[in-house]
DNA sequence: ATCGTAAATAGAAATAACTTCTATTTACGA
DNA sequence: TCGTAAATAGAAGTTATTTCTATTTACGAT
């Protein structure tokens, strides 16, 4: 994983141990994860890990861009490592935690409404759908987390 | 109040004055309050309120409708009595939590895109921008609340 | 190689937003 | 005015997330 340590040396990150794991751990799959299930994988390879030291380096990660965030409609966080390196949003399911990308992104086409109505900073955008994907639904599973909010 | 009361009937929900006092409460403003805040002003009208009386209400009343959820970057939820009937969305000022609409929903552009990759069901789709509106860059505050996720 | 230092960590404890529970009260249709 | 389901108060519980502090570690400089 040279490429992860290029960029956590960028971020000014040292290269521990847990957090490469928890690089390699999201990148091996294609669900979004919570802290929790992180610290689990990672109680599979390390004796000692704590829950803090989990959510401190996703928050660290996600900061740095490696990392995205999926804010569920349950309003929990997971993270997501997307092998898309364009800006781009996310259809998520609620059901089997896939993801997929969205590859258009309407933020420009809404900048040119709200730079003339709102004329303020925009500090963050977030767009995502969240859904049951045709396999799951395909396979009538219920989803397994309440969507609320 | 007699619109309120009328959306209340079509919802099944019961006019009781805790109720219409959280709908005025939210009527009276332009900015997105949190559930503790309007447990606050409850607090001057009743001598008996309770916090879960509160959030249960904005959780019907945003299940039904008739307000509008805010998901702040700090992961809080909060409510907003949206006079703006039409499908949009929203800017938020993270600083004085002023709320302006979007007049322009980016979903059915995507909704192109998604029909032909995803092919799922969309259970919730949520575009919101956060930032800090001019009247605050004006004053110069510093975001009262952090914003991460 | 090894040292010094700031960054990272473990583990325990705390926080606080939010929810659940149960007995009591209330809105409102009949 | 009555009956009943809905709504409420208040207390207690839950749980994701954060904070704290002492210890350990990565890694640039020596």
């Amino acid at each position: 994983m040279p490429q992860f340590l290029q960029k956590l040396r960028e971020l000014g990150l040292k290269a521990t141990p847990k957090r490469l794991a928890i690089l390699e751990i999201l990148a091996d799959t294609r669900i979004y994860m919570s802290p929790d299930d992180v610290w689990s994988s990672m109680k599979d390879r390390f004796s000692k890990i704590g829950l803090p030291t989990v959510y401190r380096n996703l928050e660290d990660l996600a900061k740095g861009g490696v990392i995205a965030t999926i804010l569920h409609p349950n309003r929990q966080l997971y993270y997501y490592l997307c092998p898309n390196e364009e800006h781009h949003h996310h259809f998520v399911c609620v059901t089997c935690r896939k993801v997929d990308d969205i590859n258009f992104c309407a933020f420009s086409q809404i900048e040119r409404d709200m730079s003339r109505s709102i004329n303020g900073t925009v500090l963050s955008h977030t767009f995502q759908v969240s859904g049951v994907c045709s396999a799951c639904l395909e396979s009538e599973q219920r989803p397994s987390r309440e969507g609320s909010a």
